[in-house]
DNA sequence: AAACCTAGTATCCAAAAAGATACCTTAAGC
DNA sequence: GCTTAAGGTATCTTTTTGGATACTAGGTTT
């Protein structure tokens, strides 16, 4: 019974972390990345960002990390079998998320958007 | 197309915090409840942060706040009729956690459960 | 008149998450 | 023999979150 929200919890567990969904995102579209090209895709995440949020996704079996012995590295990132199970909820939480938004717009106007964009300029 | 998880985030946004998912869990299956309720239903949440949580919630428009002008102060909490349309979402999320877990656990085997039963033991 | 009730605030402090910066490896290119 | 390359790790500082404690209001009970 108290179950029922320690795991939603652990759904939420697994996308906590301010990079996680931006990451599954790029991911999830984009296939395959390197470690470099996922730095390239998230302007201001650092590489120990990265790396731990890679881990964790790694260690939950959502991402699958392969190395290839050669030098300079090279590591390529991507979603696995099993985490590719996961696109309807990101597509759910997707849908639930815009449709929000706009519920959001409608109660209290667009000072959000304006307020996003305003982040954005930096 | 970035959006993508920016709206993900958004969802994520009203479900983030220690206690929202618990809070949520029992105003969905009790319905109606006052603040000193809530506070029995989780022993260990803080006036404070069981405050804080609520009124974000309320700015959501997902829980709402029927105060009584008496004294001493009642306060009900609900579910409002746009907040219920969440419910699927965090049906999903939940199944989507149950059955993680369970992967998890084949995966690593069950010390998680025995680790979490320890830290109930307190 | 003191104590209790509910639903909170206010203030301060600890812990956790995130960020900045510097450093490491080893082979190839100049 | 110095620099560059990729994919990190180590260390320190800042920011964000969460928690402990004390206090408030004003009518009711003792």
């Amino acid at each position: 019974m108290e179950e029922s929200c320690s795991t939603v919890e652990t759904a939420l567990e697994i996308l906590v972390g301010k990079w996680k969904p931006v990451i599954l995102y790029h991911l999830f579209t984009s296939g395959t990345m390197r470690f470099s090209e996922l730095q390239r895709a998230l302007p201001n995440i650092t590489k120990k960002m990265l790396t731990s949020q890679l881990r964790e996704l790694e260690y939950h079996d959502i991402v699958h990390r392969k190395i290839y012995m050669q030098i300079p590295p090279k590591v390529e990132y991507s979603i696995t079998e099993y985490g590719l199970k996961m696109g309807p909820l990101l597509q759910a939480m997707n849908d639930w998320g815009t449709s929000h938004m706009q519920h959001l717009n409608e109660l209290y106007g667009d000072d959000r958007k304006v307020q996003a964009l305003e982040a954005i300029q930096d």
